[in-house]
DNA sequence: CATACCGTCCAAT
DNA sequence: ATTGGACGGTATG
């Protein structure tokens, strides 16, 4: 893996539950612009049972995307996951987004 | 080295 | 709500 994929999932690791954030916030706390590594790098998903993907989202609040689908079941159950976790999903948005978002 | 990809973002329409 | 361009980094050859 590289370098910036090394950060970006250090800093996702230390997101608590019930919170989220975005690919723009996690990549500007890395100094740096490229959101969409961030997602690339995510989709990759080198780790996945151990990085929590699904608490990064979209700026707008929507959810983004997971292993490689925008829609579909798996997206689903990383919804049930937030929800277990505190984070209130509805139409594959996040409510209450600026209350759950998590700042570096 | 060059090209294509990306789970994005933002501004303008 | 939709489009179209932009940017940074990785993947692949």
């Amino acid at each position: 893996m590289t370098v910036f994929a090394q950060r970006v999932y250090r800093q996702l690791k230390t997101v608590p539950m019930g919170r989220v954030t975005t690919y723009k916030a996690l990549a500007e706390s890395l100094n740096s612009r490229a959101y969409q590594a961030v997602g690339q790098a995510l989709r990759h998903n080198p780790d996945a049972p151990n990085i929590p993907c699904h608490r990064v989202v979209a700026s707008n609040g929507g959810l983004g995307g997971f292993n490689g689908q925008r829609t579909g079941k798996q997206l689903e159950k990383k919804i049930r996951l937030l929800k277990s976790e505190g984070v209130k999903v509805v139409e594959n948005k996040i409510k209450n987004f600026k209350d759950v978002f998590w700042r570096f």
